[in-house]
DNA sequence: GAGTCTGTCAACAGGGTGTCGAGAAACGGC
DNA sequence: GCCGTTTCTCGACACCCTGTTGACAGACTC
């Protein structure tokens, strides 16, 4: 749904107006986000950034949504990303994998604090940003239950609770984890302890026996 | 207009009339939650609920938020308390006595459903419910962390990261898990499998040695 | 140079919050 | 029993926000 940009030099200019007005919307959404909450920004405050009054928004995006939901899709995409070049350059060790995989996941929600922070803030009531925003968890877990199920093939981890359900509260703590680190709420840990932490949990969780 | 209150002749009545609107909207409130979302309740419908005009609803309460605070507390103290109790009549295993804690915790907001998740909700725009939601989980990290610290005091538990991380990252875990569990969110756990779960997370990260 | 897309926006309709000030109702003193 | 004070009630208002409508302007198309 884009990529096709980018046509050369001459006066196709036909989509460019278009495309700009789209990218400064997005532009200035991603900015205002960085400075209040997706609530405290209204579609006349993304309009009046991009140059643009209120109705002439609503020719680009139906909503405040759907721009919110545009942003989050390049972080999600960029997180998929990592995590399959992660994967793709395994460590040697069975510790330093894990924590690839996890560091690779929080490293774009990171770098993209506004929008990280804004979704997960619109998540609560806006039905397709929780749709989106579970779909990215669901994959995860798809996939942490397979590596689990791996290694107690190989004979790595012991047999304990079935692995999706593992996995779905291993990523989970991770979500809540990592938001109220970025967040910097309090509980919280510091968002450089973080990954190390989690870490520490995934270990224990997944290769640790029967207790005492 | 209903109820017609008829307290008969209890002859301190100056603060019962009050005292009956103010439950009515409470009442309200948490009804009208387990239909619809908290963002789709309006005021209105709040006051109508309880008999009232809008206006007059605001002299019970300032917003509708300060009626959600109100009902959080309610749980909140129910939640403190089962904790004591469960704390109080200790089981006489090691597991026993994590799950009894990490149950008594959940039953309540399970138990107050319409509740929760509107707490839930609205701690994503409102600071107030955000402040207590995190003194809420403040205190039962410092309580994790102060048990695990007596664990490894005792030689039951290995060392490890600082217990107060260990801590904070289960405890956002339970929250998490228990959330998109009661909310019946996909990925999620059953509202019943959820602390066998985590009471397994918990058992491997505390207890759990070195790794291979 | 007429027709048709792509943009653009003033004005409107509708729904929500919180406030103000004029009162009604209950009570307590006398 | 009447009277002032306190408690309670609500119509009307001021605001802020969303999303739509309809008229209209510029550019490219043939």
């Amino acid at each position: 749904m884009s990529e096709s940009t980018a046509v050369a030099r001459g006066r196709r200019t036909s989509r460019n107006r278009g495309d700009d007005r789209e990218r400064a919307i997005l532009d200035t959404a991603e900015r205002l986000l960085g400075e209040r909450s997706y609530a405290d920004v209204a579609v006349d405050d993304l309009a009046r950034g991009a140059g643009l009054s209120r109705p002439t928004f609503y020719f680009y995006f139906p909503s405040k949504e759907a721009v919110l939901l545009a942003l989050l899709d390049r972080v999600v995409a960029e997180a998929r990303a990592r995590r399959d070049e992660a994967v793709a350059d395994p460590a040697p060790d069975v510790e330093g994998r894990w924590r690839q995989v996890i560091g690779a996941i929080a490293q774009p929600f990171r770098s993209h604090l506004a929008v990280t922070l804004a979704a997960a803030e619109a998540r609560a009531t806006s039905v397709a940003v929780r749709e989106v925003w579970n779909g990215v968890m669901e994959r995860f877990v798809d996939e942490t239950a397979a590596q689990v199920e791996a290694e107690r093939a190989r004979g790595a981890a012991p047999d304990g609770p079935p692995a999706r359900q593992l996995a779905i509260a291993l990523n989970w703590m991770n979500e809540r984890v990592l938001h109220s680190a970025f967040a910097g709420e309090q509980p919280g840990l510091a968002a450089d302890d973080a990954v190390e932490v989690l870490l520490t949990v995934w270990m224990r969780t997944i290769y640790g026996g029967r207790l005492p």
